[in-house]
DNA sequence: ACTTGACGTAATGTGCACATTATTTTACCA
DNA sequence: TGGTAAAATAATGTGCACATTACGTCAAGT
């Protein structure tokens, strides 16, 4: 009753279920990379100005991605971008050896024909940028290779539960960390692990999953200090939808 | 500007952190008994009113359980108890057989005291359980066996993964189940994997853990009509907090 | 008699205003 | 001048009102 004066209509737009998935995206884009140093915080007035949208959307988001484990949410205080302590990066990347081996396992057991051609496409790929040079490439490429893994098993749950695990460690993999990814790593492991798959070997797959891993959990000791940046200057030009990582 | 007349003071009456957990837990425990039955509608206002609290605050809850999988959401239709089809259960029991295989993999390396102690614990509590055919408490401990084996491996993550695993693929259990556990699978089958885990036999445990698996997977199938009650009924003993499961 | 259209009702989604709490600034005193 | 306390400021948390959308009902037309 007694309905205000004001309010005059036409408030959401239209249908902007998008309009979540564009926040959480751009939030989730600018922390894959690794723009945000941990124990930042991300707070909401600002975020909304960024991203122009309300506090409620930005509010939203902020709590899925805490829900996800990418932010933590201190009472009365604010959202965080979390410090991993050791321990909880032994424990992710302990899952996903398990996971992993697991996987390659099974692939090696029965390597069908469309496995092996999007495995050695990927090799293929790696390769070219490894010869290019190009750093950005090779980064998303080596992750991707984890995932494409997950998703020849032909087990949804199973993808989403390493996109997880692989975006939280990865998370604070930074700038500098292509440059050793080239030296170290590179697309070299990862085409052993394929050639074990396709002669059928699981166990030299999995043992060369396991020693790659321990490689990678070497690598994110040796991380450069976190330059602290600004909201405003991190969410730039992140505003657009685009694709989701 | 204009302040409104109303509005006298004192709402959110005192730090109630605890109310989210609280109705978050209410919800979770309904569903892990099993009172709801696939392809229910959860209303924000009846919840709300069943549950004494504010809506916003049942909003906040479903939102949370719809981002760890328990529930699904649909746009401007409301959040429905998930129907599983049988691609997702086997993707679920996928996971949870290479995690848990893993996991047995490990404890029989280096099964310490302390490990030994609380796994033949847990395995007297369950044989006491059956001895007395307490169905009830049958069924939790068989659940909490699974639990128990990932805690044991000192991994945080492992452990809220496999939870998360677990209570999806057993929450449409239904009351009938713990029957057919009691007359199939029963303490039987976890004493013969942690004896393999005392004997220091990783091969063993790990099949003998991909046959028990295995064996619930078939029990699932079997699962009574669902009937179909009321979201009052279904909440009328479960308003309070008590322990999380 | 069955289908199709419009109308009424109820539930979901969202912006907004306010209360509460933490943080920073400032003023005062030892 | 350094330290402490209090006020000001800003951010988070939440209830509330309203818009939007979907569902159920009924009536009219073919």
């Amino acid at each position: 009753m007694a309905p205000r004066p004001r309010k005059p209509a036409a408030r959401g737009r239209k249908g902007d279920v998008a309009a979540d998935e564009a926040v959480y995206g751009a939030i989730r884009r600018v922390m894959h990379m690794g723009r945000l140093s941990p124990g930042t915080k991300l707070q909401e007035p600002v975020l909304a100005r960024v991203l122009k949208v309300s506090r409620e959307r930005v509010r939203k988001a902020l709590h899925r991605l805490v829900h996800e484990g990418w932010l933590t949410a201190v009472p009365n205080r604010g959202t965080f971008v979390p410090a991993l302590s050791v321990e909880e990066m032994r424990d992710i990347y302990d899952v996903r050896t398990m996971l992993e081996e697991a996987i390659v396992r099974r692939l090696s057991d029965r390597p069908g024909s469309q496995v092996m051609q999007r495995l050695k496409a990927h090799i293929a790929e790696e390769r070219t940028a490894n010869r290019r040079n190009d750093r950005g490439r090779l980064f998303a490429l080596s992750g991707e290779f984890h995932i494409l893994l997950a998703e020849l098993c032909d087990n949804e749950e199973l993808t989403k539960l390493l996109r997880g695990l692989l975006t939280r460690s990865t998370m604070h993999f930074s700038l500098a960390a292509p440059q050793r990814l080239h030296d170290c790593a590179g697309p070299h492991e990862h085409g052993d692990i394929v050639q074990a798959i396709l002669d059928g070997k699981p166990e030299r797959a999995s043992k060369l999953m396991l020693a790659h891993l321990h490689g990678l959990v070497a690598l994110q000791s040796t991380r450069p200090a976190a330059q602290t940046v600004s909201l405003d200057e991190a969410f730039r030009d992140v505003s657009p939808i685009r694709s989701r990582a």
